[in-house]
Formats: structure tokens, sequence, C-alpha cells
DNA sequence: GTGGTCTAGACCACC
DNA sequence: GTGGTCTAGACCACG
């Protein structure tokens, strides 16, 4: 339960805000209407500046998975979390394609491939634990 | 065969660069003594600016894969095939275990991982499709 | 006979009602003496806050077009018709000078333009049909 | 060949540059590979802070319109004449038919609103006449 | 209270 | 030189 953002990350922070949630919607965490923490809110939760998480959301509704009504916060659009879904679980298939594809053209052994998928997925323990942040426990507070 | 950089992408050129030329020697097509073209000769083929190229010797002369003779050119070190593919192989099990890590906080199941795993895999094909260049082809003219 | 306000809509929803009385109002279809809904009543057919259509019909008042009996309601001035209706249609005829010069600049030919003109201007149907609330319906109820 | 923004509008400042980039792309002024001027060079022409240069060069990039490559600028992407044509194109056409159906709603008689199309679309001059700035002068400078 | 916009200035990576 | 990111703080409109 994470509440923090990896600010040493080579992933931006508002990247690392917009990826969870994704993640979160995608896995059905976040649902049409919910409200996302405000601004200033996760800002200081976070400790980082407001215009970084403002950053964040505004991203996420020119994708088109949230929406703003002025003065009373963002909330998640309808119908997003299939399309979601497909979004995040494509980029994660074709940097999976990437990744073994160049596996195997450096020589690594298709067994040791399998033990590394195995060993990573097999890992119990909270789905979360490898995103920096839980929002969804601040969004559902 | 490709000769190009890829400017669309979100790694760095001269990373693109320095990859490349860690992968030939870790798949042994870049062995102890080879040269490396000229900067200006391979800034020129991959349209991009000498500096950039410059920067990625550089970088591999600090890693100490490659040496520069002055007024000669760059070339390849002795006994640099056996830590490179070391270093080539952690970074993509690393990579790996991140992404599987994600599919699994993404929901999708192991099964679709191991069969993109396999499909990956299998493929057959010019080992050097998924990378953007083929400095070898270059060094071995 | 859409009893909303178009809540993901850029125009403000205050601004939406008011431009829905001014509308009425320079159509005849809200006379002099005629009662608005009540804030109360209005803010939760809505489903918007009081605060909001209290600005509304504030700002109706401040620009003459409506008068506050303490304790009774809102009511329609009189001789407001004739110059809302030149405010109403100095707003259109601005707006489509606006855009018919940026249509222009764009490249559109003065031929599509006319023809969107003549095809809009045609269509028959609900005159309320391209305004997101029927505040008359509400007002006449 | 204004070359200011207005900061007074009700227009977004950033979003004066974004709409002018596309349509000078829309109209071929702007064409595949052309750098933009850089955000330091327009924020200085501008008078107005980098930052907000940035995000308007940012949301072009996510739009798909132009791409950056580190250190070297930003450039008009490839195929977007078109796409961004027809986009620009949608959304005046939108709002004319929105504005003419409000003018039959109001009253205004249909040969009035011709008028109107006529006095603005033959205005002569400028096509750029209604845009706050001419970035095609400073991008082909 | 909410988010939107803009400014000023910093630091970084890349070329 | 280029753009990217983040911070700090201001002002505004909206509810």
């Amino acid at each position: 339960m994470l509440e923090t953002v990896n600010i040493h990350s080579d992933v931006a922070v508002y990247a690392q805000i917009e990826n969870h949630v994704q993640f979160a919607i995608a896995a059905g965490d976040l649902q049409a209407g919910d409200q996302l923490p405000s601004v200033r809110e996760l800002s200081e939760r976070l400790q980082v500046n407001p215009n970084t998480v403002a950053k964040a959301y505004r991203d996420l509704e020119v994708m088109g998975l949230v929406y703003t009504r002025r003065g009373m916060g963002v909330f998640i659009n309808k119908n997003v979390n299939a399309s979601c879904r497909e979004t995040v679980w494509k980029r994660i298939i074709g940097r999976l394609h990437e990744v073994v594809s160049e596996a195997k053209a450096a020589g690594v052994p298709l067994k040791d491939v399998r033990e590394v998928v195995s060993a990573s997925y097999g890992e119990g323990g909270d789905p979360y634990a490898d995103t920096p942040l839980n929002l969804l426990a601040l969004a559902k507070k």
C-alpha cells in the first residue's frame, strides 16, 4: 500500500501517476463516476508539486479516461474499463514481445526465459507491488 | 540489414548505438581487434550528429569495451565477450522481470504471457530484426 | 424536452442556464410576469449546486431581465423581449462571423459553407433541439 | 502578419498556438519535416513564458501532429495534412451547424444569416487575419 | 473548496 | 543550442 511516488525513477512522476490510474481503471478498481483525489490533496500526499498532479490529470482527460467538472473535481469516464484494459495489455504485450525477441537474439536460452517468467509472475503478494503508489486507496478513502 | 537509427524512439540515439555494439559483442559478431566504423562515416550513414556517435564511442571506451588508437580508429577490446554478454543478459532479464510483473499486476493471465513468450521466442528470422541498426554490417564491410 | 444541463460542456453551467433564459425570452416563450422555477426546484431537477442556479438568477437580475420578489420568487421583467432578442441576435451574429471567418482562413470553400447553412437552417424539428435544457418547460409547468 | 498572441482572449494562449499550427498544417503552409520555431525563440517573440509554448508543442505531439527530436527541435509529422484538414474542417463545420441552428431557433431570418456569411467570407485580405499570430512566418524565416 | 492558466526559474538529458 | 521535467507561487473561473 505505497502512497509514494518514486522521485528517482527514470519515468517521470506525472507518468507514474497516469500509469497508476490506467492500471486501476483496467483492473476495475476505479470505475465510471469515481472521483480522483483532488490535485491539492494528492500533491500533498505524494509530496510533489500540484502542477505535476494536474499535468497527469490533464493528460488523462486528453486520453479520454477522465473528465473534469469545474469546481467539483476529476471523475472517471464511462466505458473506459474495456478500452483501457486493452490499451494497457497491448502495451505490455508489445514490450514483452520486444524483450523476448531480444533475449532470443542475445542467445538467452528459452528455458531461462521461462524460468524468469515463472519467478516474476509467481511472486505472491500485492498486485500493486511494482507500482509506486496506490491511488486506489486514496480514491476510495 | 538496417543501417538506420530510430529518431522517433524514446531511447536516445547515442544509447541505441551503444546498445547495438554491446549486443554485437555479446553475440560474438564483433570480436577483439575488430574496428568500428569511423565517427564521421557512421554519423553520415545514420544521418546523425557526429557528436552523438563520438559520445557513444566515448561511453563504450569508458565501459572498457573498446579502445581508441589515435589516428587509427576505435577497436574492440580483448576479453569483453563474456562480460558483455553478462551485462546484456542481466539487462534483458531485468526488463523481462519488470514487464512480467507489470503483466501480472495488470491482470494478464499467466497463460497469455507464456503464449507470447513462446510465439516471440519461436519466431525465426533475422536476429537483428528488432534492433534498429546493424552496426555489424558496417564494421565488417 | 431536455431538462438537463450538459456537465461535459465547456460552457459553465450557470452560463447555460442564463443563455437558456435569454433565449426563451427572446423567442417570446417567457413573457413579462412569468415566474421562473425556484432555485431549489431547478437545482434539484438539473442536479446542480443551488449556488449555481442562484448565480444565474442573480446575473439575470443584474442584466435587468428578471426581478426578485422576496419570498415569492423570480419573475420576468416587462419590456425585455426586444432588448433580449437584440442581445441574443448580436451574440449569434458575432459567433457566425467568427466561425465563417475561420472557415475562410482554413480554406473551406464558400460553396460548402453555404451548403451547411442551408442544411442547418432548413432542418425542421424542435427549435430547442440544440440547446441543452428546456427551462421553458419547467417555467410553464 | 501578426506575430503576437492575444493575452486577453478567452481562449488560452497555448490553445491559440495549437490552433495556429493546426491551421497552418491544414492549409499546407507547414509541411512534413518543417521545423517549428524553438520554444525559447517563440516565447520571446510572443512575449510569453517558455512553458506556455512548450505546453502547446507537447499537446501537438500528443495529437500526433509533430514529433520531437531531443536536442534538435520540433518537426511536423508526415501524413498529417489531410487528417489535420479534416479535423479542422469538422470542428468548423460543427460549430457552423450549431450557430446556424441557434440562429434559426432564435428567429434570425435566413436572409440575414446568408448576408453575414457573405460579408464575413467575402472580406478580402490576409487569410490569417483572424488568427492572432502568424507562426508560418516564424517557421519559414 | 475545485481545476485551469500562466510566470519565473531551476536542473537535466540530448545533440 | 534543443526540449523535458519539476517547483513555487500567483490569479482566475467555477460551484
